[in-house]
DNA sequence: TACAAATATATTGCGCACAATATATTTGAT
DNA sequence: ATCAAATATATTGTGCGCAATATATTTGTA
């Protein structure tokens, strides 16, 4: 009684796939150029977070980035070992690690700021259709973040 | 990947990052749900092309799924380890591996049928935007397929 | 002031996702 | 017919991303 193209099991008709693949094409787009500043895509985000506030705590890049200490607590301290940020343990609250900028993480702002024309170069897209599909994205994350974690 | 005026290193300024959030926050949703069949996202979306039409090839699936012989090799020898999927040296073309679900991997389709509306049911989000969404997605991942390799 | 509950980070184990590389097979130009 | 180039898959090593769990610290309440 399913017509064919309404079959909910088609490829095509999933909007989880698209996302899936753009998300992964993007990363590897990003890859190479992101190489040459010796960083890996979540680990450039970091940068952007502690660009603009600094420090920061492994808790409020996680709540930003919608991650765990599970990604994010090795993640920060292969930065660490890279010379790119700073971990210390919040004096005034032991629990937590703030995580701040080294001067060489700090240099590295220049350089990723021709970071964004670089991608965009090569895309064939008008600033109309990425305007509207990060307002529709934005959409889709907060309708996520909404979701109870045991929901059926 | 940003659009023009203000600072292109803002978080909230950029494209790719919510995409990346949305793939990552949908693959934690589908998580639970799949692994009820015994399935990743990754190996769902190979029974859905499987499902469709059968059989495949390593090469095939990675067209479709854009993924490559690094990343579906071990996936593929997983799920055949798990008697979803056979895997066979093409005869007329030794090079090639035929993959094919097995009865019991065709048995999943029933239980798979019901996984999209079980994501669906506790998204606060219309039909329109969806749909406006996956077509705004999907003209991205087209951008992004022509894309040279080498770009700069 | 105890001390259980809450909070913050770290650890473990598994499965992608990728670049780089290796191996085997087929194709095509001579 | 030969053999270099192209094609198809497999392997290696690195870095996520996550659930489950562990450990340490702080908070709230009796």
């Amino acid at each position: 009684m399913t017509l064919p193209d309404s079959d909910p099991l088609d490829l095509d008709r999933q909007v989880c796939f698209p996302l899936y693949a753009a998300s992964n094409l993007l990363n590897r787009l990003y890859r190479p150029i992101l190489a040459e500043l010796g960083l890996t895509y979540p680990q450039y985000l970091v940068m952007l977070v502690l660009w603009k506030h600094t420090p920061q705590t492994v808790g409020s890049l996680g709540d930003m980035l919608h991650l765990d200490s599970g990604t994010l607590t090795p993640l920060l301290k292969r930065m660490e070992k890279a010379g790119l940020i700073s971990r210390t343990r919040d004096a005034t609250d032991e629990r937590r690690v703030l995580i701040d900028v080294t001067p060489k993480g700090r240099d590295l702002k220049s350089a990723a700021a021709r970071v964004p024309e670089m991608l965009g170069a090569g895309l064939d897209i008008d600033t109309e259709s990425i305007i509207e599909l990060r307002s529709r994205v934005r959409a889709l994350v907060t309708a996520l973040k909404g979701v109870p974690v045991g929901e059926s």
